[in-house]
DNA sequence: GGCAACACTTTTGTATGCAAAAATAACGAA
DNA sequence: TTCGTTATTTTTGCATACAAAAGTGTTGCC
C-alpha cells in the first residue's frame, strides 16, 4: 500500500519521511530537543529561524511552534523581538534543578517500592547487570543509557505520569551536561555501586531507604556536574 | 458561550497597548492560560483556531504558537489533525498532580525554614491573619487568594526558581478545579487550622514537621477536589 | 583614530493563502 | 427509520508574504 506524500511538488529537498503519519511540528519537537539535548547545539546557541528550518527540512512556522514548546520545557529561552537562544547552563540552575530531580526521584522510589511487580524489578535487575557489563568493558556510553533505562524504569514503576512527565523535563537539562562531565574511574565505580545499593533497596521494597540512596545518588551527580561546568568555564577563560 | 472582550472587531485596532513592548504571543499565552485556569474555558472545550484568534483580536499564528506553549506545561493537549483542547480534569490526573505537589510543596517547605529570613516569616504571619480575617467574615475569594499567596511565599522562601516553576506549572492544574469545590465550613475551619500549624512549624523552622504538614495539607485538598469531581461528574450524567 | 547619524541588510513577528484532513450534511438503499 | 456512502463545508497544518524591529556597515564629522 503506497501512501501519498502530501509534499509532491514544492517540497525543498528534504529525506523527511518514507511514511509520515506525525505531525511535522511534532517531529521539529522532537529533533530539535534533542539537538540540544545531544549538545549539537550548544547552550547560548541563537536559534537563527531560517536557518535552523532548512536545516530541519521545514518552513519557519512549525519551527516556531516548536520552540515555543521547548521554551515552555525550558530548553530555550525566548528574547523579545531577539529570538530564541538555547538555554545557558549556569551552575546556579544546575543546581536547583538538581534539588527538584532530587524530590521527584525519591518520590518516585517510594511508590515504585509499593506499586513495581516482581517482574518490574527482575526487569531493571537484569538492566543492572547490563550495566555492569558496560561498566566492566570501559563502555562510557553504553553504561550511560543503561544507567538511564534503570532510572527510567523506577520511575515508570512509580506509575504515575504527572511525575514522569516533569522528571522528563528537568532530567533533559541535565542530560545537556553529560556529555562534559569527564567521569574518573573512582567516581565511576563509586557510582556503580550506589546502584547496587539502589537495587538492594527496591528489592526489599524499603521505600526509605530508597529515597535517600536516590538522593544521595544524585547529589553525587551534581557534584561532578559542578565540576565539569566549573573545567569548561575555566577552558573558555583561558 | 459570549465571553466580554474588549475588542469586538476583527480589526487590530490599537487598543492594545498604551506602551506595548510585550509581544503578542506573550500576552496571548497569558490570556489563554487565565481563560482556561479561571475555568471561563472548561475542561475538554475544543480550542478553535479562528473563533478563539478572533476572540483575542490576533491572528491564528500567534494563538496557535500560545496553544503550543500550554501544551507543554499540561493545560491544553494537542489531537494531530484535530487541533487541541482544554486538558480535561480527570480524578486519576488530579491525584497524580497532587502527589508530585505534595513533594515539591514539602521540598519548599524544608529549604523555606532554612532560608527563609525573619522578615519574609513575619510577611507570611501578616498574610496569614489576613487569611484569618477573611474566614472570620466567610470570604471565600479573599480566603483563597490569601491562601494561594501563602503557598507562594513559602515556594519562594525556598529560592528556588525551578522549583518554583515546575510548582506553578502543577498548581495551575490544580486552580482549575478551585472553582468547582463546594468548601463546608467544617473543612474550611479544618484547612485553617491547618494553616496556623503550618505557620507555626514555619516560626519554628521545623523543616521536617513542615514538610510533614503541608503534605497532609495538601491531601485533604486532594479529598475535597475529587468530591468536588465526582458529585461535578453525577450531575452531568444526570 | 573615535563615534554619531544614516542607509541598508537581516531577522523576527504576524497575517494571510492554500492544500490536506476532519467534520458535517445530503442522499440512497436495506 | 438506520445505516453506509458520497459530496460539501469547515478546520487544521504548513508555507509564504509582508511589516517592524534589530543588526550591520558606511559615511562624515570631530
Amino acid at each position: 500500500m503506497s501512501i501519498p506524500l502530501p509534499n509532491p511538488s514544492n517540497a525543498p529537498s528534504n529525506v523527511t519521511s518514507l511514511v509520515d503519519r506525525r505531525l511535522l511540528h511534532e517531529t521539529v519537537i522532537d529533533r530539535l530537543r534533542d539537538l540540544i539535548v545531544q549538545g549539537e547545539l550548544a547552550p547560548e546557541t541563537k536559534l537563527n529561524e531560517r536557518v535552523l528550518a532548512e536545516r530541519l527540512g521545514t518552513s519557519r512556522t512549525p519551527l516556531r511552534e516548536a520552540i515555543k514548546f521547548l521554551a515552555s520545557e525550558g530548553l530555550v529561552e525566548l528574547l523579545p523581538n531577539r529570538g530564541a537562544v538555547v538555554a545557558p547552563l549556569k551552575p546556579e540552575k544546575m543546581k536547583e534543578v538538581f534539588v527538584v530531580l532530587g524530590a521527584l526521584e525519591a518520590l518516585a522510589g517510594d511508590l515504585a517500592c509499593r506499586n513495581a511487580t516482581d517482574e518490574d524489578i527482575a526487569e531493571i535487575r537484569a538492566l543492572h547487570f547490563h550495566m555492569l557489563a558496560h561498566h566492566a568493558r570501559g563502555d562510557l556510553a553504553q553504561y550511560f543509557k543503561y544507567n538511564q533505562q534503570i532510572h527510567s524504569r523506577i520511575m515508570d514503576c512509580a506509575t504515575n505520569a504527572t511525575l514522569a512527565q516533569s522528571y522528563r523535563g528537568l532530567n533533559a537539562h541535565v542530560k545537556r551536561a553529560r556529555y562534559l562531565a569527564n567521569l574518573s574511574r573512582e567516581r565511576w565505580d563509586k557510582a556503580v555501586h550506589e546502584h547496587g545499593e539502589i537495587l538492594d533497596a527496591l528489592t526489599r521494597r524499603d521505600g526509605a531507604r530508597l529515597q535517600a540512596l536516590l538522593r544521595d545518588h544524585l547529589a553525587n551527580k551534581l557534584v561532578l556536574v559542578m565540576e565539569a561546568l566549573d573545567k569548561n568555564k575555566a577552558e573558555a577563560a583561558r
